[in-house]
DNA sequence: ATGCGTCGGTCGAGTTCGTCCAGCATGAAT
DNA sequence: ATTCATGCTGGACGAACTCGACCGACGCAT
């Protein structure tokens, strides 16, 4: 599916997605027109979604990180969906399996903006909140 | 701390970190020499973090997420936290208050490749596993 | 074995983009 | 009021990107 060089690309531009064609090229053992083509294909095939950045996000005036499991009470499924996602705070969020059917993870300003912002769910859901002491792994690709 | 322009190269860079220089700045309002100087001063910063890509798992092979909980036995937690850095599905792990230690992310080929790598961290550490169904909520910047 | 089509690659030319520099406007401090 | 610092613009130069043409390797059928 992926050859070496796809991977190459890949991790290349994990690193730094803008690195110049010419760079990628080079770092790759292509020519920037083949780099390019490459780029193009993984973009057309899926395989690479896009290009974005990471912030730190205690610089951005969040110092506080949390990870909420959230399970809905009974037929507030929908609604807690919906105010998941016009939470902006809550910066990712995945509908999984077992009894807590939401994982979000949310970034604040503070503990009142937490308590307020909890609350706020807690209307409609049972919560339960772990807040982020150290990331050992930072987001990565997985073996390619 | 951030003004109006900033927040927008933010926000037009977390949409696409590859674009040009000259379409930022026109973006944004600016001339693409200050676009590149607040670019430049957001990294010097270290409010912007970094360039990266975003793949999509299932085409890369991964077509199974799972959220894992993980509480090391008594004495275990150094070994386990180096157990779950030195895992490649782990594709990121919070370190958490709470009865449980660690949250991570796993991408896994299938449920055979969960079972296994569950259970080389199971000889260390209670694990409770859940299957992620879907994304509600996609990567995004909190509130600028 | 030979000829043919396809795929993926390099090379070179034209165009676009990034970077450097000089000059100007604004606002704060002396 | 003058001066200084900061941040912006516009133009010029060098670098990077894109496009077309061409080349070689491979698979396949004759």
């Amino acid at each position: 599916m992926l050859d070496e060089l796809d991977r190459r690309i890949l991790e290349i531009l994990a690193a730094n997605a803008r690195v110049s064609l010419k760079e990628l090229a080079q770092e790759a053992g292509l020519s920037s027109p083949s780099a390019a083509e490459r780029l193009r294909k993984l973009e057309e095939r899926g395989v690479l979604d896009g290009f974005t950045i990471s912030v730190n996000p205690a610089r951005l005036g969040y110092p506080l990180q949390a990870v909420v499991r959230v399970r809905p009470m009974p037929g507030m499924l929908h609604i807690v969906d919906r105010l998941i996602q016009e939470t902006p705070e809550i910066v990712e969020c995945d509908k999984v399996t077992g009894d807590d059917c939401f994982v979000a993870k949310m970034l604040v300003r503070d503990m009142a903006e937490l308590d307020t912002i909890l609350d706020r769910i807690a209307e409609k859901a049972q919560t339960n909140t772990s807040i982020v002491k150290s990331t050992p792994v930072k987001r990565r690709l997985p073996p390619l």
